[in-house]
DNA sequence: TTTCGTTATATTTGTAAAGATATAACGATT
DNA sequence: AATCGTTATATCTTTACAAATATAACGAAA
């Protein structure tokens, strides 16, 4: 039998969570429908955790990462900016170094 | 303003965790006290919560990663195995690597 | 055989996080 | 001005997890 090794990691701005694994799936999602009660239905996660969750990454963010409007045709919407966008692509990115660079090490523990 | 990367690692062995920090650090304080009570209060950690902790520990590893006396002098203790305080070397060595190779990389967001 | 501090375990209580429900506001389109 | 699907927000309920409490068992030593 051999163990596995498990990561999270995540984006603080002073004490404040800005982005987890979690939050950059529903970003993502946002980016797919254009709006954030169908990002949420498409995770199967209530409209209001979704809101709650996106509102605190703009709270916490130095720019804005998603754009919401209200009314109007198709109701509303929201977007991600290009900030958002970047943003996203570099968590992904920094998240799978991780990965990589801990599955190369759990060798030392499975050879205890 | 910068923002800052945070991570948690854990080690699972079949859809059971075996070893977190939290679990790092009890063990830590049970090799230094010799006892699972004295190191669950040291921690102010109810003994219960340590007692379950390091249950869950021994039965996820692939051998003892504390052994533990009931009874006689002192009232019994519990110290860390050869294997259990390898353990927690090399996950410190693991996760120490990890924050540097994440610290590294959290420019490709600040610069963003 | 009594004492002591520990391990081991069950049961109850309290609390914070998550979920469900309801409703107002919005504005382009018809 | 009526409609529609959305954003935005408050409030209540439920549930899962943590904390607190209680108690039995153990065995060396006095």
């Amino acid at each position: 039998m051999n163990y596995k090794i498990k990561s999270r990691i995540w984006i603080e701005a002073d004490d404040n969570v800005l982005l987890g694994e979690g939050r950059v799936r529903l970003l993502k999602a946002i980016d797919e429908t254009g709006s954030l009660s169908k990002a949420a239905k498409s995770m199967q996660m209530s409209y209001k955790k979704a809101w709650t969750l996106i509102d605190a990454v703009n709270k916490s963010s130095i720019k804005p990462v998603t754009i919401t409007s209200i009314g109007g045709k198709g109701g509303g919407g929201a977007v991600l900016t290009e900030y958002g966008k970047k943003l996203i692509i570099a968590f992904d990115d920094i998240n799978k170094n991780c990965w990589n660079h801990l599955d190369a090490q759990i060798e030392k523990i499975n050879n205890l």
